[in-house]
DNA sequence: TCTCAAACTTGGTATAACAACCTGTCGGCT
DNA sequence: AGCCGACAGGTTGTTATACCAAGTTTGAGA
């Protein structure tokens, strides 16, 4: 009879162990951590086992390492919550039912000129389009658009006018297998048009910040477009990265 | 005698032959990778060897793996550098002379409120500021500015108003030994001043894309502001991220 | 005081073994 | 014949031991 449970390797109990002690101030910012050698007598592990642990812990920022000397503590990276700032990633991944908001537009239309670049269609195509007017305490504050292949929107529920319960990317990739893999966002700022105004409740002399998300596959290839507007008088762009 | 020369790491030349191959179609997108074995074969190298090269390619997304089955080919990955890219970071590592441009002001003046509060200081204390009008083919087109705590500018070389030969990254930790760690970066939108419309050139009437860039060291206490202005005629911001 | 070697550190490579997982093939059983 | 299960042989993942190279610090000896 074995345990089914599988344990976590031994490399990555390290680096939590480690993770939790520089938390912890066990090893404060800027002292040296254990060298290798102290590390595999206290652990009893083989010294792969610890440059492994190690070598995530300075891919992931925790530490910094340097030939001769040892390797410095760095503290729990700044820049944890990357991966949820991104104004594009967030909508691809909740589902539309966490945000209070309204479909505006729903269907089949000509591709505007940026849109067909970033899909690389033909000019004037159709494309599917998916608009949804986000409300935040009662106030519109962002209009955002799905823009999507053609094919790639049948066979699934964009269609229809209700919030999904799932995220794009989960839907889409549930009912189309594909998978999305990398985007590349473009910033802009303009003004609005008198309708966008309108529709987000904003001054006419006030700019308007335009998020264009591409979504690609590994290849490469488009997939889909978001665009995410945004009164600049109501809101900031924020992101975090390290240096070097 | 021995040669100088360091030759790179045996792992390191064979990722580099892996991504030749990969690039030129020898191995295309979707396919298997040799397997460990062979590739210890024909390079005559050890298994640890082969496994690092393969663990970089994994890690850079040229190549995925699935225990039991292999590595397939991905292709070069789509998001190459996105360390470049950012706007404010490109401005703390280039050297000046690098870039056309103007220093139209130097000194130490009341930080405005968001600098302020930037770098965590009394509002209207002194905080040296640096700011130069950079040209694009002889046309103005971004206003950038640093601004330093005052006890960082002194006995540096930014109170002179010649370009800095050196990135000011290289310069600040070479003079007063001081190590910047990562970057939180605001983006907004906003119209410009009459003043900023004249010093860049631009119609009153367009939108200004404002980079907020706040330097920290690890602890993440603020050292530095780099505040990039940006006519949103002229310019976008792009950025590239895999997802998940 | 100066020099240089020893003794630390991390970085890289080789060899070995076992575990976990996938995919065929070759049986035997229905 | 057709189905199914066991097994063999491939794959990557993890861990161990050993040794050398390269950078830093320290201290002993000239």
């Amino acid at each position: 009879m074995m345990s089914l449970e599988s344990v976590p390797p031994k490399y990555a109990q390290l680096v939590a162990t480690l993770q939790r002690r520089i938390e912890s101030g066990d090893y404060p910012p800027g002292t040296l951590l254990p060298s290798e050698n102290q590390l595999i007598q206290e652990f009893s592990v083989s010294r792969p086992t610890v440059v492994a642990a190690l070598r995530v812990l300075r891919e992931q920022g925790w530490i910094e390492s340097q030939q001769g000397k040892g390797r410095f503590v760095r503290g729990r990276p700044a820049m944890a919550s990357v991966e949820q700032k991104r104004p594009g990633q967030a909508h691809l991944t909740k589902p539309e039912t966490d945000t209070a908001g309204e479909v505006v537009e729903v269907g089949a239309v000509a591709a505007p000129n940026r849109v067909g670049v970033l899909l690389d269609v033909q000019p004037k195509s159709k494309v599917f389009v998916r608009r949804r007017l986000i409300a935040r305490d009662g106030e519109p504050t962002e209009l955002v658009s799905l823009w999507l292949l053609l094919e790639l929107s049948e066979g699934t529920d964009l269609t229809s006018g209700e919030p999904l319960r799932q995220g794009f990317r989960e839907h889409l990739q549930a009912r189309k297998g594909i998978r999305f893999d990398h985007i590349v966002e473009q910033i802009t700022a303009r003004m609005p048009s008198t309708d966008e105004a309108k529709q987000l409740g904003m001054p006419k002399n006030t700019p308007l910040m335009a998020v264009f998300g591409a979504v690609r596959d590994a290849s490469g290839r488009p997939l889909a477009v978001v665009e995410v507007l945004l009164p600049a008088d109501r809101h900031e762009l924020e992101d975090a990265y390290p240096i070097r």
